[in-house]
DNA sequence: TCTGGGGTCCTAGGACCC
DNA sequence: TCTGGGGTCCTAGGACCC
């Protein structure tokens, strides 16, 4: 009998092509064909590239500074990360995707696994080519699309098609199993989802070099040496889905985490606390928007690892009941803080976290408390206000009132040219007669021509 | 001078129970 | 003074991902 797949499901890994960078590139035509660069928070390590700046050796995680003369001597174009704009773009590139496909889930911020029926595989090419076509039409962000039986044979697939241009953003690892077998002598275990240094390590100290060494290693040894999970990996290698994470109605999300370098060190309580605090805040406001509820929060500082005398401790408490009022939470996170401070170290990093995540509708109240209306009123409040007026409008006391020293340092961000009136690109120019005749003629913000269209239609 | 942030999962080992 | 065996739960730490 024909081998078939196409009763089958398969997995096809979307993956969009140097995301960050990519998305500095949109607003920027200048800069098509340039080598350019996106920051870490705090301009420190370099975490991505475009084409061309990989061309140029530019290593990956690398402290800008220590890079100062390779990047001035190529001429690169270095950007602060902006987040509000990469999201906003990735979240069009997703709603493309869904409205493709019914089984879509999002992996990260540039990444995204289709689940296809197998009937689609006669098919597979034209299907690819034009979401790839799609997206890069709506949204001027190149994709590349590895399709596989398993999401790591996918994900394999993609590494192919970006490697090897002959393929032109597209590669399925869903065909014969000897072709299979093929790539997977020369791809490196360092390549496959899941194997990082330490398991590399091992796998390479054990003789297992490929993929395909890895596909056919013993059980046991992978269960002893690599835990469950990469014996799941092989498994997959095998073309046995074992990631059922995405399908699984139980899955929650456990932790919300905030955690930030300073800009500056910081020495005193006081100021450790405006920061401790304000980063309470930020998690509270994101919990309100999953419309979760924490049961407990853990509070960490340190010192840097580069200065001399490290000092880092970190501390956590739970509550009678669980909660989503910021009030609450920067009260106990003031208070651990109290417990693990220690003076006369210079902080540079602070982070909160909440944990004993749950669904506020389905939240146990504690005996003394039948009611949360009031706080809910007041964090919705706050929550709408700071949304339309822009962040930090309103606040607590104890986040500070003045713009702090120990803010991160972002010297180079583009635009919010998505995400903010005031910074949308430019969209026409204001023209007035000159004294000479002809026009003198100014770049027009989309805020100010919202006003004058605003106030024409009023006039009206 | 300057070295990111936000997650998940797994395991070993200690504390505790009967 | 002797000091087993089986089980659960919690936590710290390591490994991995993008």
């Amino acid at each position: 009998m024909q081998s078939t797949n196409s009763n089958k499901q398969i997995w096809a890994l979307i993956d969009c092509n140097n995301f960050y960078a990519s998305c500095e590139k949109l607003f920027r035509p200048d800069l098509w064909g340039k080598p350019v660069v996106v920051l870490s928070n705090n301009d420190g390590c370099i975490i991505a590239r475009s084409r061309e700046a990989k061309a140029l050796g530019i290593p990956m995680g690398e402290p800008a500074f220590k890079l100062k003369l390779l990047l001035e001597k190529h001429g690169v174009t270095i950007f602060s990360a902006n987040f509000a704009l990469y999201g906003d773009i990735s979240s069009r590139i997703m709603n493309i995707l869904e409205s493709l496909c019914p089984k879509c889930e999002q992996y990260s911020i540039d990444e995204a696994f289709l689940q296809l029926d197998g009937a689609i595989l006669p098919n597979l090419g034209g299907f690819c080519a034009d979401l790839r076509k799609t997206i890069q039409q709506w949204t001027g962000i190149t994709v590349s699309v590895g399709v596989g039986m398993t999401p790591t044979l996918a994900k394999l697939a993609n590494h192919i098609a970006k490697k090897n241009p002959q393929f032109h953003g597209l590669y399925s690892l869903a065909r014969k199993s000897t072709e299979i077998d093929s790539w997977l002598a020369r791809i490196p275990v360092a390549e496959i989802w899941g194997m990082g240094k330490g398991h590399c390590k091992k796998l390479q100290a054990n003789g297992i070099s490929t993929a395909l060494a890895m596909k056919n290693a013993d059980d046991v040894w992978l269960k002893k040496n690599l835990t469950i999970t990469g014996f799941c990996t092989a498994l997959e290698l095998r073309g046995i889905t074992c990631q059922t994470t995405w399908e699984n109605p139980d899955w929650k999300r456990k932790t919300i985490l905030h955690s930030r370098s300073f800009g500056n060190r910081i020495h005193g309580f006081e100021e450790l606390s405006e920061a401790v605090s304000t980063f309470t805040a930020r998690c509270a406001e994101r919990m309100r928007a999953m419309r979760l509820v924490a049961g407990g929060i853990w509070v960490r500082i340190r010192t840097s690892n580069f200065d001399s005398g490290y000092y880092a401790n970190s501390g956590s408490a739970s509550f009678l009941a669980s909660t989503d009022d910021t009030a609450i939470l920067i009260k106990k996170a003031k208070h651990i803080l109290q417990n693990i401070y220690a003076s006369g170290y210079p902080y540079a990093k602070a982070a909160v976290m909440f944990f004993d995540l749950a669904e506020k509708d389905k939240r146990q109240l504690s005996m003394f408390e039948t009611t949360t209306e009031k706080s809910d009123n007041l964090m919705a409040a706050l929550d709408r206000i700071n949304q339309r007026y822009g962040k930090l409008t309103l606040r607590f006391g104890a986040m500070g009132l003045h713009v702090a020293d120990w803010n991160m340092k972002q010297k180079r961000r583009s635009p919010g040219y998505t995400s903010d009136w005031n910074e949308l690109a430019m969209v026409r120019w204001s023209c007035t007669p000159g004294k000479a005749g002809g026009l003198n003629c100014e770049p027009l913000k989309a805020a100010e021509y919202l006003g004058r269209l605003k106030a024409a239609s009023s006039t009206d």
